[in-house]
DNA sequence: CACCCGTTATTGAAGGTTGAACAATTCATG
DNA sequence: CATGAATTGTTCAACCTTCAATAACGGGTG
């Protein structure tokens, strides 16, 4: 050995100038935008952005019901912060829980008619959010990189382990 | 009056197909890369990401000292998370609170020696991750459409009420 | 069937965030 | 200079998220 042989400190690759505006730029925009959706939707529907998402997903799911676990998945959110977020939104009204038929361990969330009222009301304010902040700034093109630049983030960030062994 | 006279209610403009998708992937994208960056540096250095941004604001200004508001401004986030998390960086002994000189009522926040430290041994690892996610998978192009797109973003959320009355 | 392992969902405690309210100070303007 | 308005930073309570631990069930193997 000579000193240099397990070399666990080899001087990482930093970021170019370009790497680091790139990013700079990317914690700015997120951070403000997630923060822009949260307030409007915490001020007109009274839930955070994640919790208006879920209502969503369950809107769009078959008998307006999903699996936890499926529904975790979409939202790419660990299953205890969607117990957390289910067990608030019945406390709403929102959503009903329900025992799994085929499965004993399950349960199904249920989007309630109130719970679609809500989302209802809640949606149009929202779409307007996400295009003033977003679309309605973006060219066509723009849109496209986005959408094909997030598609190939999501691809490497698939979880692997942990509490998120999804997709193995 | 014939019915339509205020219409606040006019069908709002819904997402197009290639807007749903792209916006369905920046979600994506966007909550998988924070989660695994909090989780990376939540287990190599003991602070969620935002904090390690704070760290990393300090070290490059002037005297490792900066008045509270700005930095809450360069990591936009509200004065009082920025409180909240000086308050914990501060017991951790990573920075440390000081008056400001020229206005009573200013703070600066320092980077302790010990801060510093910490945050020498984060950065590699931190670098590899979002190299590892984000721009080990991106090509040149798309890392300046990246920028581009997220420079537009930024630009158009630069708050301008409620609590962030920042460039008003 | 009995066993072991993986999965499903929840819980509780610790930590982080939000929004409103507050005291201290500075600034602007008459 | 006196007064009201605006800024600075903190605090509290309510809420949200994370992580580890747990109970309950399913599924394959012998």
């Amino acid at each position: 050995m000579d000193g240099m042989s397990t070399e666990p400190a080899a001087e990482p690759r930093w970021l170019s100038d370009e790497e680091q505006y790139a990013w700079q730029s990317y914690l700015h925009a997120t951070t403000l935008l997630e923060d822009h959706l949260d307030r409007q939707l915490q001020r007109d529907a009274g839930m955070p952005h994640v919790y208006y998402g879920l209502l969503v997903q369950l809107s769009r799911a078959p008998r307006r019901r999903m699996r936890m676990t499926e529904l975790a998945q979409n939202a790419k959110i660990t299953r205890s912060r969607l117990s957390h977020a289910v067990a608030r939104l019945e406390k709403n009204g929102w959503v009903r829980r329900e025992n799994c038929p085929s499965d004993k361990r399950g349960q199904l969330a249920h989007l309630t008619d109130e719970g679609m009222h809500v989302l209802e009301k809640a949606a149009p304010g929202h779409v307007a959010a996400v295009r003033g902040a977003l679309f309605d700034r973006l060219s066509p093109e723009q849109i496209g990189q986005l959408a094909e630049i997030c598609r190939v983030m999501a691809d490497g960030l698939q979880p692997k382990g942990a509490d998120l062994p999804w997709l193995r």
